[in-house]
DNA sequence: ACCATACCTGAAGGATCCTTCAACCAATGG
DNA sequence: CCATTGGTTGAAGGATCCTTCAGGTATGGT
């Protein structure tokens, strides 16, 4: 009965919900232990025996919930991705009840906002973050997003229709570049740190290199 | 006498350059091959084995070249990414003779010749770009561009440096902010075809599926 | 306290994969 | 034309790695 999410890619679905709290904690030190792994030995050495012995569980318990490593970072990235949906959609609300049937606020204040969102999710948990770009690349995501990014969109279209000094036409081209670049921008600083923040005004630069954007 | 090179991580480096031309023609195969299978199969299914049957050679003469499969990775990054600082070279140098005393330009028209030189290089090998996605965050770029990105900056620094209408007292922040956010924008449009042309005019939607920023 | 279920274990099968090396072919220059 | 150096081959060793499954343990509702 399960695989039959449209929006999962085939067998990439989870096997089972825990419904203990015992195997609950179990799959959450899976999760923590990838990330773990993920930063300390790499993507390349990710392997389903290194994590469930970081995270003090056997092999097969992984694969009691998901049938493959694929699965394992699939739901991963899926659940950080579905943090930031869900932060969005809260400023959403936010926004919509304090601009009840006022004026509404100026555009620059609604995309910093925004912006303000994307990073709190990202920041909250650094080495989750960094352990997502690593696999992002490597991962099917497939049709991951199909129904994520389209409620992001609608979240963040929701904000931008409050602005007191700006309407478009069609916010889709508005919509993408303004998550794209405020991504690029934030990515490219969880992965510089150094010409992240070097030259900006009460920015230590600590780590003596900086790879650059691709 | 090899690996000595600072800017290249131990063991990263190349095992010997190709002397007669039937070598650099391998060589050059077995990049061209890496990028398909990079395509084809992904990344997690990216083998030597995989990569010499495609490129039409044996598994033991891309060892006579790279050390291991991270080297070949390597140093595909590494010219990809050298192929962008070029072209960012020869726009600084356009720009300083055209502007050789005059009043200069105007600092929009800088930066979109800059975006064009970044997105120039991208859209003449797609392919190449989206395998370099594919591999970028499971690679140990370690010091990839220590030197590369300093070059990549005071590119930017020369180009930046004739605008009629603006001037910089620290442009670390502005040229970081500047590659980041073109960056974004190009990683996430050649991700998400379908969401990055989308509503834009004259774009024709085609894939039904939209994976998100991450 | 008891039992149906949920959960966990970890050795082992089977499948790749990375890398080497000894033997063999091709080119270049004197 | 021949010797030297450059280039190629591909089977095989050794190392992981993914995944399963039969047997054992914990949980929680009754």
């Amino acid at each position: 009965m399960k695989d039959t999410d449209p929006t999962v890619p085939h067998g990439l679905a989870p096997r089972k919900t825990p419904v203990q709290t015992r195997s609950g904690a179990t799959v959450e030190a899976i999760f923590e232990a990838t990330i773990q792994v993920l930063l300390a030995d790499g993507a390349t050495r990710l392997t389903t025996t290194r994590v469930t012995e970081r995270a003090g569980v056997s092999v097969g318990t992984l694969y009691q919930y998901f049938p493959n490593k694929q699965a394992l970072l699939f739901a991963m990235l899926e659940r950080h991705f579905d943090e930031v949906v869900h932060r969005f959609e809260e400023l959403a609300d936010t926004v919509e009840r304090v601009c009840a049937d006022g004026p509404g606020q100026p555009i620059v204040q609604l995309a910093e906002s925004l912006a303000d969102a994307y990073v709190s999710v990202k920041v909250a948990r650094p080495d989750r973050t960094m352990a997502m770009y690593q696999v992002a690349g490597a991962i099917d995501r497939g049709n991951l997003a199909i129904g994520l990014y389209e409620r992001l969109k609608s979240a963040t279209v929701r904000v931008l229709a409050h602005a007191s000094d700006a309407s478009f036409s069609n916010v889709g081209p508005v919509v993408f570049t303004l998550l794209s670049t405020v991504s690029g921008l934030v990515r490219a600083t969880f992965e510089n740190p150094a010409a992240g923040s070097e030259g900006w005004p009460g920015c230590a630069t600590r780590r003596p290199w900086s790879p650059a954007p691709i």
